[in-house]
DNA sequence: TTCTGACAGTACGCTAGCGTATGGAGCATG
DNA sequence: CATGCTCCATACGCTAGCGTACTGTCAGAA
């Protein structure tokens, strides 16, 4: 890796975010990381913030579109699709985890792409759930609670990893319930 | 306020904590906000890790100790005191910023005080849910769902206030179906 | 009134991190 | 081979914030 690229700058910005938030986005220690000088970034970035812009439209796509088009593709029932995405979103840890840092954060510029991925997730929840029988009221109702409730799983899966383990068993199985009890009509 | 104790300091560090986390904790600031200089917090404490200790434990205390108190001061049925509680702690948005911030942090040191809040939270509620008839293990697994929905939702209201609203309409309203179907048999 | 101790202000050095300027190294092309 | 372009390293100045040392101030005890 003797030349890089904006992307692995990016990407490395995207880890850091994932480990300590925006504010671990910092140059000179992401450079050492990569093996590099801010020369290097100050080539491709013009400045910091810069930076934290691309990780977090790398999240953007990583998390939403990216992950949404893997299930579309894959096929099957609502219902299937539902359970996968489930399995594919506990699975991702370093996703989760950029996801908790960055819902924490109070600056408006990271609240905007929050909100658009929250927006974008739910949105793609309810046509799910829609096709599995339920009114657009309902679906909708149904996927905004699904999501805060994801977003309280990988919460407390993070910040307490026993406390939820002892009380759910499998988490396979309890993302099968989950999906089960959302699909009931 | 001409004269300042440890405890002005800790709860301004509290008050840091809620609006950027514990890395907004910086002593020279907060000493400007409380009208001070760095003489007079180095005087209470012996380092800034001190403060964020003490803002941690100030923290422990009223967002469960003093919560729980108050609730079962008030009396009421399990039911009652259950609906108390969600009333309470939606409206301390003090106590949920911090809330938000304290569960994003990577640090063992929040994260160890975070654990035992949470632990401490959801015993409170599984007690309630034991005396609404539950058995135990219901009653823990429906608090530990509890929780982390209320985890979820005071993380959708803090980073996306309108996708949640337009969705549930009125968040009283919705305290209530909530603790409704919790109660449920 | 004087003295003492609790408390606070001021001045200093130190580190981490941002951003800039400048000087290469290496490759491509004429 | 010379030239120029792309990419990176190094060195520098600057700011924010931590921690320390010393100096001041004021209330109450003696």
């Amino acid at each position: 890796m003797s030349r890089l690229s904006g992307d692995d700058w990016a990407l490395a910005a995207l880890d850091a975010i994932s480990s300590g938030g925006v504010a671990a986005v910092a140059v000179e220690p992401i450079a050492v990381r990569l093996g590099a000088t801010k020369g290097s970034f100050y080539w491709h970035f013009k400045a910091r913030g810069d930076l934290v812009e691309a990780a977090l439209a790398l999240w953007e796509q990583r998390s939403t579109l990216d992950v949404i088009a893997s299930v579309e593709q894959a096929g099957g029932s609502p219902k299937a699709r539902l359970r996968r995405l489930f399995g594919l979103v506990f699975d991702a840890a370093a996703l989760t985890h950029a996801d908790i840092s960055l819902h924490a954060d109070a600056d408006p510029a990271v609240r905007e792409v929050v909100t658009r991925v929250s927006r974008r997730r739910i949105d793609y929840l309810a046509s799910l759930l829609r096709e599995c029988g339920h009114t657009p009221r309902a679906a909708r109702r149904r996927a905004v609670f699904a999501y805060s409730a994801f977003l309280g799983n990988i919460q407390l899966m993070n910040s307490s990893p026993n406390l939820l383990e002892s009380s759910v068993g499998s988490l396979s199985r309890y993302a099968d319930a989950v999906v089960e009890s959302l699909v009931r009509i």
